[in-house]
DNA sequence: CATGATAGTAATCGCGGGATAAACAAGAGC
DNA sequence: GCTCTTGTTTATCCCGCGATTACTATCATG
């Protein structure tokens, strides 16, 4: 018992008695042989999921197995695990803020709650999905900067502009005359939270969506337009906070 | 080179040249003896943090080295890794709702804005902390029930109590005649994620505290109350929505 | 219909980390 | 002070998982 030798385990590289094939006949399509670029497309897909349910320490052999691939595949597209999930991160960008929505924000042609409405209930529907907000927490969790980067093209592209819609829709001054304030941009970031919480309620906590996603949009923007006379009191009659440059 | 024997690795236990303390003279407490009660706290309270901050899958050995003992140490006192990790989730329930907090929210000699002020800012205290929010992340993106049942906890103690001091507060019909609805929960929830979105944006997204917490509580619970005519309208006027029960 | 290029797989390595066993040492009781 | 109990450490096991290597199979091209 003592004594055996444990060097060398690589004694009989594939001394397997038949072919896979033989070996398994359950398994139907041996090999599926892709492009690589629709490979890596697939890859990259399940990927996001994979790493969106089960965290980033998810293991590289279960998700080949769900993807139906061997793991070292995996290594043939990406030259480590974290290489892979460096390309889930880029993938986060993508189409989660549309130019035709940031313009159709600020179209004066129809009224500020049907614009902010449509803004929002477009915005939630990309964004407010299993994949998005987890990966999301996930990553904040984790400390990685994605957050921090996210949140100032947020407030750059969604914030500002919403804040001067009001400004504008209410005949008030406007920056760089009157800054925005901080407690303006935190009226925003509520109504953003109602609705992104929407999202982590559901695909975080695990609850059943409470309501219809354009109800719940409407009512939030509702109550956030309800909400803006106090924000305007505070903005007019004080400027005890110092004020923010956009 | 080859065929060097691997196995019976245990071959000379415990052969060190000397003891523990001569070869490292750097650590001066060299063995910490306490009662098994105060270890166990200790560890505990460790745990929290350390689980809070990196995980679950935060490793024993980094964990012990952040306490100051020895990894081995832990299983003295949890029989496995999973064991520690439920005591973390049973520490989670106590003392995140006070009584006399929730007593102080219906006692009718003070206004209601001020009570719920008051309420939501021990509440943000005790709760909105670095610890809870993200142990709550956590035990979410996990799929543990945690956040499940304090969500049931929530929604009877602290959801229901507040619709109906509203309901009071307007002079409306109260359940169980007029059941509580949907919309009015959904109202609150929003005052609730509003709140502890401000620790998610601290403690998981890293950014510093907009505000005094006490302007961030007023601030939230004044919006609240100004959307409470929009949510009282819809439950006057229609009854679409299937009424729930408390 | 052979062949070269390369997509894909089987087998395996090495180490990190949960867990255990044996040795050790700090106090309590005598 | 001696000894027994038990809190704590040292040394080690062994599996799981990221990564690598060598082999296999598919397909485009002639």
């Amino acid at each position: 018992m003592t004594s055996v030798p444990r060097a060398n385990r690589r004694a009989k590289p594939h001394a397997r008695a038949s072919t896979a094939r033989s070996r398994n006949p359950a398994k139907i399509s041996t090999r599926q042989r892709l492009k690589p670029a629709d490979r890596e497309k697939m890859i990259v897909a399940g990927a996001v999921h994979f790493f969106a349910e089960v965290g980033f320490e998810g293991q590289t052999r279960e998700l080949a197995r769900r993807l139906g691939i061997t793991q070292p595949l995996l290594y043939r597209y990406f030259p480590s695990k974290q290489a892979l999930i460096e390309r889930v991160y880029s993938e986060f960008f993508v189409n989660r803020l549309d130019a035709r929505d940031e313009a159709a924000l600020v179209d004066h042609s129809a009224p500020l709650r049907e614009r902010l409405t449509r803004f929002y209930l477009a915005y939630a529907r990309r964004t407010v999905t299993y994949e998005w907000v987890r990966i999301y927490m996930f990553s904040g969790l984790k400390g990685v900067g994605l957050n921090t980067r996210y949140q100032k093209l947020l407030r750059q592209r969604v914030f500002t502009p919403v804040i001067r819609e009001i400004r504008h829709d209410r005949g008030l001054p406007m920056p760089p005359a009157t800054p925005l304030t901080e407690a303006e941009f935190e009226h925003v970031w509520d109504l953003h939270a109602s609705i992104f919480y929407l999202g982590v309620r559901r695909w975080i906590y695990g609850m059943e969506w409470p309501e219809e996603l354009e109800t719940a949009v409407s009512r939030r923007v509702a109550a956030f337009l309800d909400g803006v006379p106090h924000v305007i009191e505070t903005l007019l009659l004080s400027d005890k906070k110092g004020p923010t440059v956009t």
